[in-house]
This record gives C-alpha cells, sequence and structure tokens, in this order.
DNA sequence: CATTTAAATAGTAATAGTTACTAATGTTGA
DNA sequence: TCAACATTAGTAACTATTACTATTTAAATG
C-alpha cells in the first residue's frame, strides 16, 4: 500500500475519523486514479459502486466531501463536472494549478499572482482567498490533437 | 429601458436570434439585478417562473445558455451554485474579477497574472485560458459582518 | 399587408446528481 | 471482550437541468 494512502488514513486517524474498508477502498483508488488529476465524482461513485456493488452513495459522497475537509483531496468543477484530485502535500503548501483541459491532469506552478499592487485595488475589502489556473491541453493531449 | 438591453437585443439581432417576449425580460432582469454581481441560476428560474407564470425552465435554461454563447451573459460556478452576471463590456475586454462571496458583487481588476515567465514553466502544452479571481467580502458585506 | 417558414416556446416528463432517513453494522477505545 | 457511537446500506426523496413535441410567434418574403 503506498505511504500516501497511510498518510491519509493517519490524518483520518488524527480527526478521530474511523478506518473502514469503504474510506480504504476510496483512498486507494483516488490515490491510484486522480493523483495529479482531476478526476469527476460520478466516475469515482460509478467505479466504487461496480467495485462494491452495495455500497450506498451517501457513503461516497459523504466520504469525498470529509476527505475535503481534511485535505485529503482538492474539490472544483472542470467543465461543469464536480471533480476532484488526491492532495499529495498534506502540508497545504500554496501553489496554482495548470490543468489539462482534456484529461484533467494538473501541474504545479511556482508562482502566486497575488501581489499588494492587486489588494490595493481592492480598499475596505476582506480578502479571504483567490483562484488562479491555467487551462489548455498537457503535452500528452496537445500531441493527440494533431 | 437601459441602453445596455438595447445593446444586448442588438447582439442577439446580429446572430439573427429573435427578438421574443421572453427574451427581453430576461435581459431586463439580468441587466436589473445581475450586473456587476453573480446571481445564481435558480433564482433566476423562480423568479422568471414567478412573474411569467407559464414560462418553462427549457426556456430559461436555453436562453441562458444562448447569452453565454454569444458574450451577453458570463457564467461561473459560485460556491456550488451555477451562476450568472450580465456581461457590461461586449468587447469581452480581457480583465480579472474580485468576487464576493457573500452577495456575489463583482469588482473588476485591472492586472492579469498570466506572464512569460510562468508560461515557460509549461513546455509542451497549449495554453488555452486561464482563471484568476480574488474572493472575499466586499465593503459593504465586510462592514455587515463586524 | 398577407403569407410563409423556421425558430422559439409551453407543458409535460424524464434524467442525473446529490442528499435524507433509518435500521443495522462495524470500528475503536476501554 | 464489550459497549458506545460513528459509519454504512438500502431506499427514497429532492433539485437542477435537459428532452420531447405540439403549438405559437417573430420576421423575412413577396
Amino acid at each position: 500500500m503506498p505511504s500516501t494512502v497511510e498518510e491519509a488514513t493517519s490524518v483520518l486517524k488524527n480527526n478521530h475519523l474511523k478506518i473502514t474498508k469503504q474510506r480504504t477502498a476510496m483512498l486507494e483508488f483516488l490515490y491510484n486514479t486522480a493523483t495529479r488529476k482531476f478526476v469527476d465524482v460520478t466516475s469515482i461513485d460509478n467505479f466504487m459502486r461496480k467495485t462494491f456493488p452495495n455500497m450506498s452513495h451517501n457513503t461516497i459522497y459523504r466520504n469525498i466531501s470529509e476527505f475535503a475537509d481534511l485535505g485529503i483531496v482538492e474539490r472544483q468543477v472542470q467543465g461543469d463536472r464536480a471533480s476532484v484530485k488526491f492532495q499529495c502535500d498534506f502540508e497545504h503548501e500554496h501553489h496554482h494549478h495548470f490543468i489539462c483541459s482534456n484529461c484533467g491532469k494538473v501541474i504545479e506552478l511556482k508562482d502566486c499572482p497575488l501581489s499588494k499592487e492587486i489588494t490595493d485595488q481592492l480598499k475596505g475589502c476582506e480578502v479571504s482567498g483567490h483562484l488562479f489556473q491555467i487551462y489548455g491541453l498537457c503535452p500528452e493531449c496537445a500531441q493527440l490533437n494533431k
């Protein structure tokens, strides 16, 4: 079992959540398919219920939601689908993404565009967060597209 | 009737779409409630059907979608709600937004964070777009929150 | 101005994604 | 081992959105 699934598991433990078969299976699936890649939630739902025919939607959605609250996964709307990606650094080091609009693959960017000059334009506002993302085709999908 | 609704109307005409009562009513509603502000689609649906009891969902959603294709409105997911804002400059001048996470109000930013240094990190990628948004409370909502 | 034609609409129903509920189960900590 | 309580399965409800089709209507044409 990969170490990052163990990491995620210990995050669950630290937050007094129980380690169930269902949660472990979901973490493994996410680690295998959604590392450095956004995967839409319905395909997770489909896969889990195919693999574990009597797993309920409830369980899947609730767990994804809890994983997100704990920073184990990152949520996002890709196109018009709710998507999720396994979070590699649980430290939450601040960074932004290039996201392939074809396959969902993610490349981390080093820079953060939030500067003082920008926030200075926002007198009186209480800035709480920001989003910076670049979209396009990753090298592989760009090749396929030719 | 405000001139920007007329502008939007002429966009429709230029694209050979018919000027119907329903479309005009929707444009007026959007102009009045969704200028410099994101409004969620279901509340548009609710309002239109309250005002025009026999307007079908189909019509509302289809028109929003067409308005978006023509650049008359800008679509976006706010939190987890599909939202829409009336587009002021039909020129599509490139810009980014501060968005109030409480009321949806929008403030335009002057700067664009996309630099050559950033795209240089993306060798082999085909960049097609980007998103930069700052979230927080607008001055009014920040006050109310105290 | 009357007529034609294709686009747009209303009304209804279906679909998809997500959430709610409750009894049964399973994990964890003592 | 056992008790407590979180988690789950199963079912059903709910909400947002889309599909379908007969009817209406805008606007182009003569």
